[in-house]
DNA sequence: CCTCCATTAATGGTCAGACCATTATAAAGT
DNA sequence: ACTTTATAATGGTCTGACCATTAATGGAGG
């Protein structure tokens, strides 16, 4: 079963299914600018006639396209598929089914996180506008407004994305967005309002010393709030069973 | 058409189709530990009986979830739905998806991979092992010996991988694939060859750094190859149409 | 007893045609 | 002019069928 070094690299075949390669016409067309946002695909019925495939084969396509978030599917008279402007959903959904698949532990998301808040805190001490910083305190007052839980989960992760949009830069946001998002999946301790207090003077604490663009100040302020919210994340694991663990289960069919 | 900055929050209506019900419930028994990566889903005509669902819609689930990367269907006796074990590719592929929807500018990639690439390689520097480290000048060596420019490609994309690994964490392997991923489609310029040399020396350099625990010039070292590569892409940049574009098409249908 | 090959049954992939729910437009009524 | 109703287009779902692939079964031949 030896693998020679330089074997010559045999492409695995793979059987083509007919939607796949309906998905890969249209992701060509999208690359090509010859598709772009907004843009709307032909009826399924009329698509599947072009394509000459029947409606189910197209419909798988149109529903991974979907599920990439690619198309939007509308439906009614004047429905039909319509080419999506980019969303950073679909991106978070895959890093939540990654890590729920069982290969990522909480310590690696709390590092790498760190390390992503660390660079963006930077630049966006460089970068921030004036309203991107005025946003970001109307976000920390609000915070200490709202009560349930959910809701200041949300002004959260609404601050991070602030603060990730102030870099200028799209990938740092989504970056932001798919940590926030799993990780948000630990959090539900039951002490969480103790924290509050603390977590939104660092808020605002942040805001000053970009205000002030220093840089050094205000990557250490959010490091030590980051680290404050993984030692209690850490301490109230989700109850039951501790959903996230390293180990590969690489167990075989059990059918 | 003002949006209360208190407003109660409502919720976006959403029908709920047949096949989102189903993948949620699958979805679920994942994150719950119920379905674990190895597992083997019912036969889609039995699935079908079970959920009450007519078999297409069934499909369209199992289709969302396969292009998810969650499931991979089989076929033949003993074929059916398994679940797989967590692959980037499916991250890679919804980042690549992000770019061509035309959101993200060349620069902003390159920044992203420049501030990622730094935390990576001082990671590295801490927690490479030895056996990272002959791997990655394996894969230099290798890269001197490999002619057509597709397979240096591909020998640059492990080298980023190995790197990454070397950090222990899985995070970083994921934001570098994707970038690498993306990336590679601006390469592909007319002179890439006569940056091949300066390259692989570079990627010695880096490894030597690495073994030194040079922290400080390892960063260097990586930061003045990303740049001189940037550089040269962004001389070159894919002949057409440079593909990406910042501005935001808000056309709406043009069926 | 073992090996090899044809048979068979289960399964995913595809097809064809139908009906339903939703929705924008057109027509009709007031 | 406005409202209401019909209409037709479209996505979502269902039914039932057939095909290609594949693992297991079982028999033929050694």
């Amino acid at each position: 079963m030896r693998t020679p070094p330089s074997s010559p690299n045999f492409a695995p075949i793979k059987t083509q299914r007919a939607f796949e390669v309906i998905c890969e016409q249209i992701r060509a067309q999208l690359a090509a600018g010859t598709l772009k946002t907004g843009d709307k695909l032909p009826a399924e019925r009329e698509l599947a006639a072009e394509f000459q495939v029947s409606r189910s084969a197209l419909r798988e396509a149109l529903r991974s396209l979907e599920v990439a978030g690619i198309i939007r599917n509308v439906k009614g008279v004047k429905g039909g598929a319509f080419i999506q402007s980019a969303e950073p959903d679909r991106i978070v959904q895959a890093m939540q089914d990654y890590v729920h698949l069982g290969n990522v532990s909480l310590d690696e998301l709390t590092e790498a996180r760190l390390a992503t808040q660390d660079i963006i805190v930077r630049l966006a001490c460089e970068r921030a506008s004036e309203s991107d910083l005025a946003e970001l305190e109307a976000i920390a007052e609000r915070t200490r407004q709202e009560t349930s839980v959910e809701a200041r989960y949300e002004c959260a992760a609404a601050y991070y994305r602030v603060l990730a949009r102030a870099t200028k830069n799209r990938m740092f946001g989504i970056f932001v967005d798919s940590l926030s998002a799993i990780l948000h999946e630990f959090v539900q301790g039951p002490d969480y309002e103790t924290l509050q207090e603390t977590l939104i003077d660092s808020r605002f604490k942040l805001v000053r010393h970009l205000r002030m663009r220093d840089e050094d100040a205000a990557a250490a302020e959010m490091r030590k709030h980051l680290e404050r919210v993984h030692r209690h994340v850490r301490k109230n694991l989700k109850a039951q069973d501790a959903p996230v663990k390293v180990g590969k289960a690489r167990g075989k069919a059990a059918g």
